[in-house]
DNA sequence: GCCCAGACAGCAAACGTTTACTATCGAGTC
DNA sequence: GACTCGATAGTAAACGTTTGCTGTCTGGGC
């Protein structure tokens, strides 16, 4: 590959000069010798060096973006939000997915470290897990010591994030609509306990049903994984248990599929006996029959404001913490509530 | 940041020395240096510049994934794949999603090229833009010149992948099977004309129907966008035709949800009067209701395979085109005939 | 007692850029 | 006519590694 050497040779010009020209650096060039270097530029198919260009910088324009699993639609989702942002402003992006593994996470941080990223966004919460957790935290410290933006999407053990969702209020929101039709008696699928995100949803039910003068019936709460299996095997847990109930809100849509999906198999009408919510709105969530009610998050935006906010900081500007409005949709999942199941 | 510079003068050496400690050369260095300069380089959390080294090597340890579309599960599972294999290997992933853009395709490699990643593997089919297509050649050429490996893990301009599934052989199956059920009209949503995988995949259809004695009906071949608005397009293309037809065969599981979910909303039994099959097995095909038959594609395998190839390429090897086999699963949107719509 | 091999360590060049500093030149200023 | 200044161009250092080459030292073989 012809570097700038040897572009500046055929141009008849320094390196300094063509550097000048080909980086569009702020220093006058005569037009002239512009043109003769632009042209050796195209005719030796010149594309700089990126790793020359980022040593001396020390900085890549590279944003990195953490998932805990890049087949989950929320994450997806995100990261195309990140993307929207980062390429207007040249920067690629690089999707590194954690599959909920701490000590991988970590790797991957020291990794982009190790590559001077201009920035990493934490798409999930945190992980449950010390050691590595201490040693992202020291790459982290390392990297805004020398520049580099972090920005988390979602709380975490460092607090809150700096871009976020009103993930309780959005809760609450689709707890207040069940309320609003009839329902008493409402069962939250939580998801694993250890994660932040699960916590505050969690939070927000119970908010939900204080708000409406109704008290929580902790039998009602099943904590389970946070994808379509635990769903299913938290509408088992639920029925099993034999406790009576109108409606389930769950943590997130893939929780709500797999509820639908193992309720169906049970015989239980949707909406007709139990009501049915999901959170998140994944794509998917329209498609199901019946189509899923649940809370739409703004994601796509919400990654895309990631972005804003670490491109802010990398000009060493800051801000408040932002937490971003969600919205309750109703689909066919959800009606008045029906005869129910249990005693 | 700590450099190798200051690693080695804590630890009383040269960088010469503290460099093939800690990049575990092939070089004898006697155990007592060895423990000094690793002991230097805990307590100044040292980590090497992977700008510095990659600028040496001309390379560096990263392998790029380009999609079409990241939120769409069928990339997401080769991208999760690749991973698989990568971070086995020691690399990192970076995911490039196109947004089907050409022009943005060729950005992406253009940046891939300047960062001297070690490979790129094309997950979706090429796109239709000569000029972007002329450019991205031409960085692909320049990168493999140097070492670079590209493999392809889709029909493209180029040809045929070095590892790819068999498109026209996984329709043809799932053709058969209908036909097997005792269908023999079968309505095919054919996805965008100018995709080289829909070509394939409508081959296949033809070649099933072939297979079984039967020919075309032109009338119910519809081709639509790749996604599931285009498979509800699809259905109300084909009930508004009214042609007749017991079967719909669609050529991904995304044309084939949106195809459930408008059959559901014109009231049409699935599968009592007309049964639904479609391609690729995402994950959620086997959360809707009726659950959808579909084929399986081995997407995550693909991944690795891919990733393996590349790697093997890296190594100066070679080898065969690959083609994996695919699976029919059967699930509820599949019966035998039932009353039919149309004529 | 001399020579040689092998183990170990350091020097310095090289990778491809960018940029602070210096040099040159012509034009305007007094 | 000397001086200053702005526009251009070039020189060389620096970013952090790796590695070929050149030593130095120790021990063993003769």
């Amino acid at each position: 590959m012809a570097s700038i050497t040897e572009v500046a040779r055929l141009a008849g010009v320094s390196p300094a000069t063509a550097s000048r020209v080909v980086s569009e650096a702020d220093y006058p060039v005569s037009a002239a010798t512009r043109a003769r270097v632009l042209e050796a530029a195209r005719e030796l198919d010149y594309v700089p060096n990126a790793l020359a260009r980022g040593l001396l910088k020390s900085r890549v324009p590279v944003v990195a973006v953490i998932v805990h699993d890049i087949t989950d639609p929320y994450f997806s989702e995100v990261v195309r939000g990140v993307e929207d942002g980062a390429n207007a402003s040249g920067y690629l992006v690089i999707t590194c997915s954690s599959e909920r593994d701490a000590v991988r996470e970590a790797s991957y941080v020291r990794l982009l470290r190790s590559m001077r990223a201009a920035a990493v966004v934490f798409a999930g919460s945190g992980l449950d897990d010390r050691e590595a957790n201490a040693e992202i935290e020291r790459h982290l410290a390392a990297m805004t010591a020398d520049g580099a933006a972090v920005v988390h999407l979602s709380p975490h053990a460092g607090g809150e994030p700096e871009v976020g969702v009103d993930n309780a209020a959005g809760i609450a929101a689709m707890v207040a609509t069940f309320v609003a039709l009839g329902h008493e008696r409402i069962a939250f699928l939580a998801g694993p306990g250890s994660l932040f995100v699960a916590q505050e949803r969690l939070a927000g039910y119970r908010r939900g049903l204080a708000d409406a003068g109704l008290s929580v019936d902790e039998r009602l709460v099943v904590a389970t994984s946070f994808d379509s299996p635990g769903g299913a095997l938290g509408v088992d847990i639920l029925l099993d248990g034999g406790v009576s109930f109108t409606a389930i809100c769950c943590a997130n849509d893939l929780l709500a599929l797999g509820a639908l999906r193992r309720l169906a198999e049970r015989a239980i009408a949707v909406p007709g006996q139990v009501s049915v919510a999901g959170f998140d709105d994944i794509s998917t969530a329209a498609l199901t029959a019946p189509s899923l009610s649940t809370v739409r998050l703004p994601l796509r935006e919400l990654g895309r404001l990631g972005f804003e906010e670490a491109d802010r900081r990398l000009a060493g500007g800051t801000s408040e913490p932002r937490r971003l409005p969600t919205e309750v949709v109703l689909r066919g999942s959800t009606a008045a509530p029906g005869s129910g199941v249990g005693r």
